[in-house]
DNA sequence: GCGCCGAGCGACAGCGCTGTCGCATCGTTG
DNA sequence: CAACGATGCGACAGCGCTGTCGCTCGGCGC
């Protein structure tokens, strides 16, 4: 039988509303009193129940984590952030996962949300996918953060990468290096990112004055899989490229795959480079250049954002904010070789 | 103002039971009222506050994830499969991240443990690290199975994978390409599947009248990082070993990451064996011969004991499941070179 | 005709907590 | 000394749901 705060009222010789207010840390509790209940507390082992307070106070210091693929490097940074976060602030982190373009599973995922009562929600990419979700979220008027939306009107609450200018960045290195036929692989066209990462890319092939060959642009789907595919038929080419930028490391490993495949070399043949900077990358030989994406601070910033304004609702025109990503240069970039095979 | 059940039964024109009946699927309801109310709660849009129904009936069709490192793929493998499981049985899963080596978080621990009463729980390596943790589980009476713990006694529930014959098989594979001078880099010691991984290294040896050289053994944490300075180690021995097995693909890739500096190449020079086959391994060059370890059917099958058995109570002297590791021979282990250097 | 059974239904009392409010008691102030 | 605010405390009514129990009513057997 679980203890009760009336077993511990009780043992305290007083009611249980003055327990109430030793857990809650309110006032109106007398020095001796407070003991007395804190002793009693401890000697019982008593914990309160949260269901009983969530379902008392209305609220439940719950945020729920919005995502697809709990395997996700991603997704998994994501939730560290969050965690870090919560555990500070006495908060918890639920898990909501749901397949964005699944109708049925939003029609789900709306009843969970009033469902669960969460706090507030952090969505992560595609997330305005789910179209009816976020309108049900507003709706409900349920506070909520989206990760690189790709819709950035003024009336949500979102968080995100200099995207654009991390492949710009990329893409000047690798020209500073001399390259001049650098081929680029999309990422999952869903995703926003995806294309600001493209146009970074083209912008730089702009400014420095670089032809864009149409035939050095790939669509793949930030996997390992795609990478690789894409990258096969970008070292088909003739001339071959001699730099390949990659939308994500996942896929970047792919290429330096397909490279060593060919039985050529990375970077002495072709340079590589990816974007997130996840663990991967450091790991992998040669160690990857890489936009490094700071997704730890992306989710610690949305949690903050959701916990000391928008819940709170004293959301004063905040809304967007956006993180600063940073070229990683370690070994898969070298000068372009001299002469084009 | 969120919708109530007694809402749904004004707007239906019965009691607010007969809408608990309802959407309970009890009986005792006739055709027409269950049609109704079904109508009214898609009117309204109702769904039912869970916290109100945990705190009714008294449990909460919650499982309980206990875990450190959020960012590591072997959590992320259990989660998936725990996600999965659980969606396919009306249940959800809770984090619980703690410190097992910090009386602090564990003293936590055991106070969300009453707090929440999760119905059960999923705890991750090394487990029985965090002694009283799972002293208070069983006090507490709360169904949990524990991941590859070290303690196999029958008053435990366990699930885990056949570690000791897995780098048994590796290290036999590696034998039979003709290496006989085979480094080992044992994982984190607290964990008890670095030392089956050891003894399965150990009793190939043996099995193949190889003889067990001290210094070839390193001990190491897991990590890409321990894995390429002990791997430095190694290589530095004369002779250096022909092949080397790491006892986690991380480690692996530190491993391949060692003898590239040194400008050795893998497989020519050295062999290579990870252990686990996570997404990694597919990824680095050259792709790694690895033990597979079916993570998600371990989660999955620590989920169906918790669920169909500890939580119903009708564990009819169930107690471990070993679960079958996999050597998945990739590209990574090649015949030992003809001379040594 | 009476009694019995089961189907269908609702009243009511919790689950364990918090918010509100009212009641003492005490010290301070004009 | 009356008036008043601050302090300490507990009764009580929910929060939204479920379990228990008892009621009604029609159909059936004898």
């Amino acid at each position: 039988m679980p203890v009760t705060q009336a077993d511990v009222a009780k043992r305290a010789g007083v009611s249980v509303k003055q327990v109430s207010r030793v857990i809650n840390n309110e006032d109106r509790v007398s020095v001796a009193t407070r003991q007395r209940v804190r002793e009693a507390i401890a000697d019982l082992g008593y914990a309160p129940n949260v269901w009983a307070q969530r379902l008392a106070r209305g609220y439940s210091q719950l945020i729920g984590l919005c995502f697809y693929d709990a395997t996700a490097a991603y997704i998994n940074e994501v939730l560290n952030g969050m965690l870090d976060f919560a555990d500070q602030h006495g908060y918890r982190v639920g898990l909501y996962r749901f397949n964005p373009f699944d109708g049925v599973d939003v029609a789900h995922m709306i009843a969970r949300v009033s469902q669960m009562r969460v706090d507030g929600f952090v969505l992560t990419p595609p997330c305005d996918s789910a179209t009816s979700f976020v309108e049900a979220l507003h709706r409900l008027d349920v506070p909520f953060v989206m990760l690189t939306p790709h819709d950035r009107r003024g009336d949500t609450v979102w968080v995100a990468a200099t995207d654009e200018q991390g492949t710009y960045d990329a893409t000047a290195h690798l020209i500073q290096l001399g390259h001049t036929r650098i081929g680029f692989i999309q990422g999952n066209s869903e995703h926003s990112a995806s294309w600001d990462r493209r146009y970074g890319f083209q912008r730089a092939l702009s400014d420095f004055q670089i032809f864009f060959a149409d035939e050095l642009m790939r669509q793949g789907d930030w996997s390992f899989q795609s990478g690789m595919n894409c990258a096969r038929e970008l070292l088909a080419l003739s001339p071959p490229p001699t730099a390949i930028i990659a939308s994500s490391d996942d896929a970047a490993t792919g290429v330096i795959q397909a490279i060593w495949e060919r039985g050529w070399r990375c970077p002495q043949d072709v340079s590589v480079v990816g974007f997130d900077d996840n663990p991967l990358a450091q790991q992998i030989c040669p160690p990857l250049t890489t936009v490094r994406q700071p997704i730890y601070q992306i989710a610690t910033r949305a949690m903050s954002l959701l916990i000391e304004h928008l819940i709170p609702g004293d959301a004063v025109q905040i809304q967007g904010s956006i993180l600063p990503t940073e070229l990683r240069v370690r070994r898969s970039t070298a000068p372009a070789p001299a002469q084009s095979r």
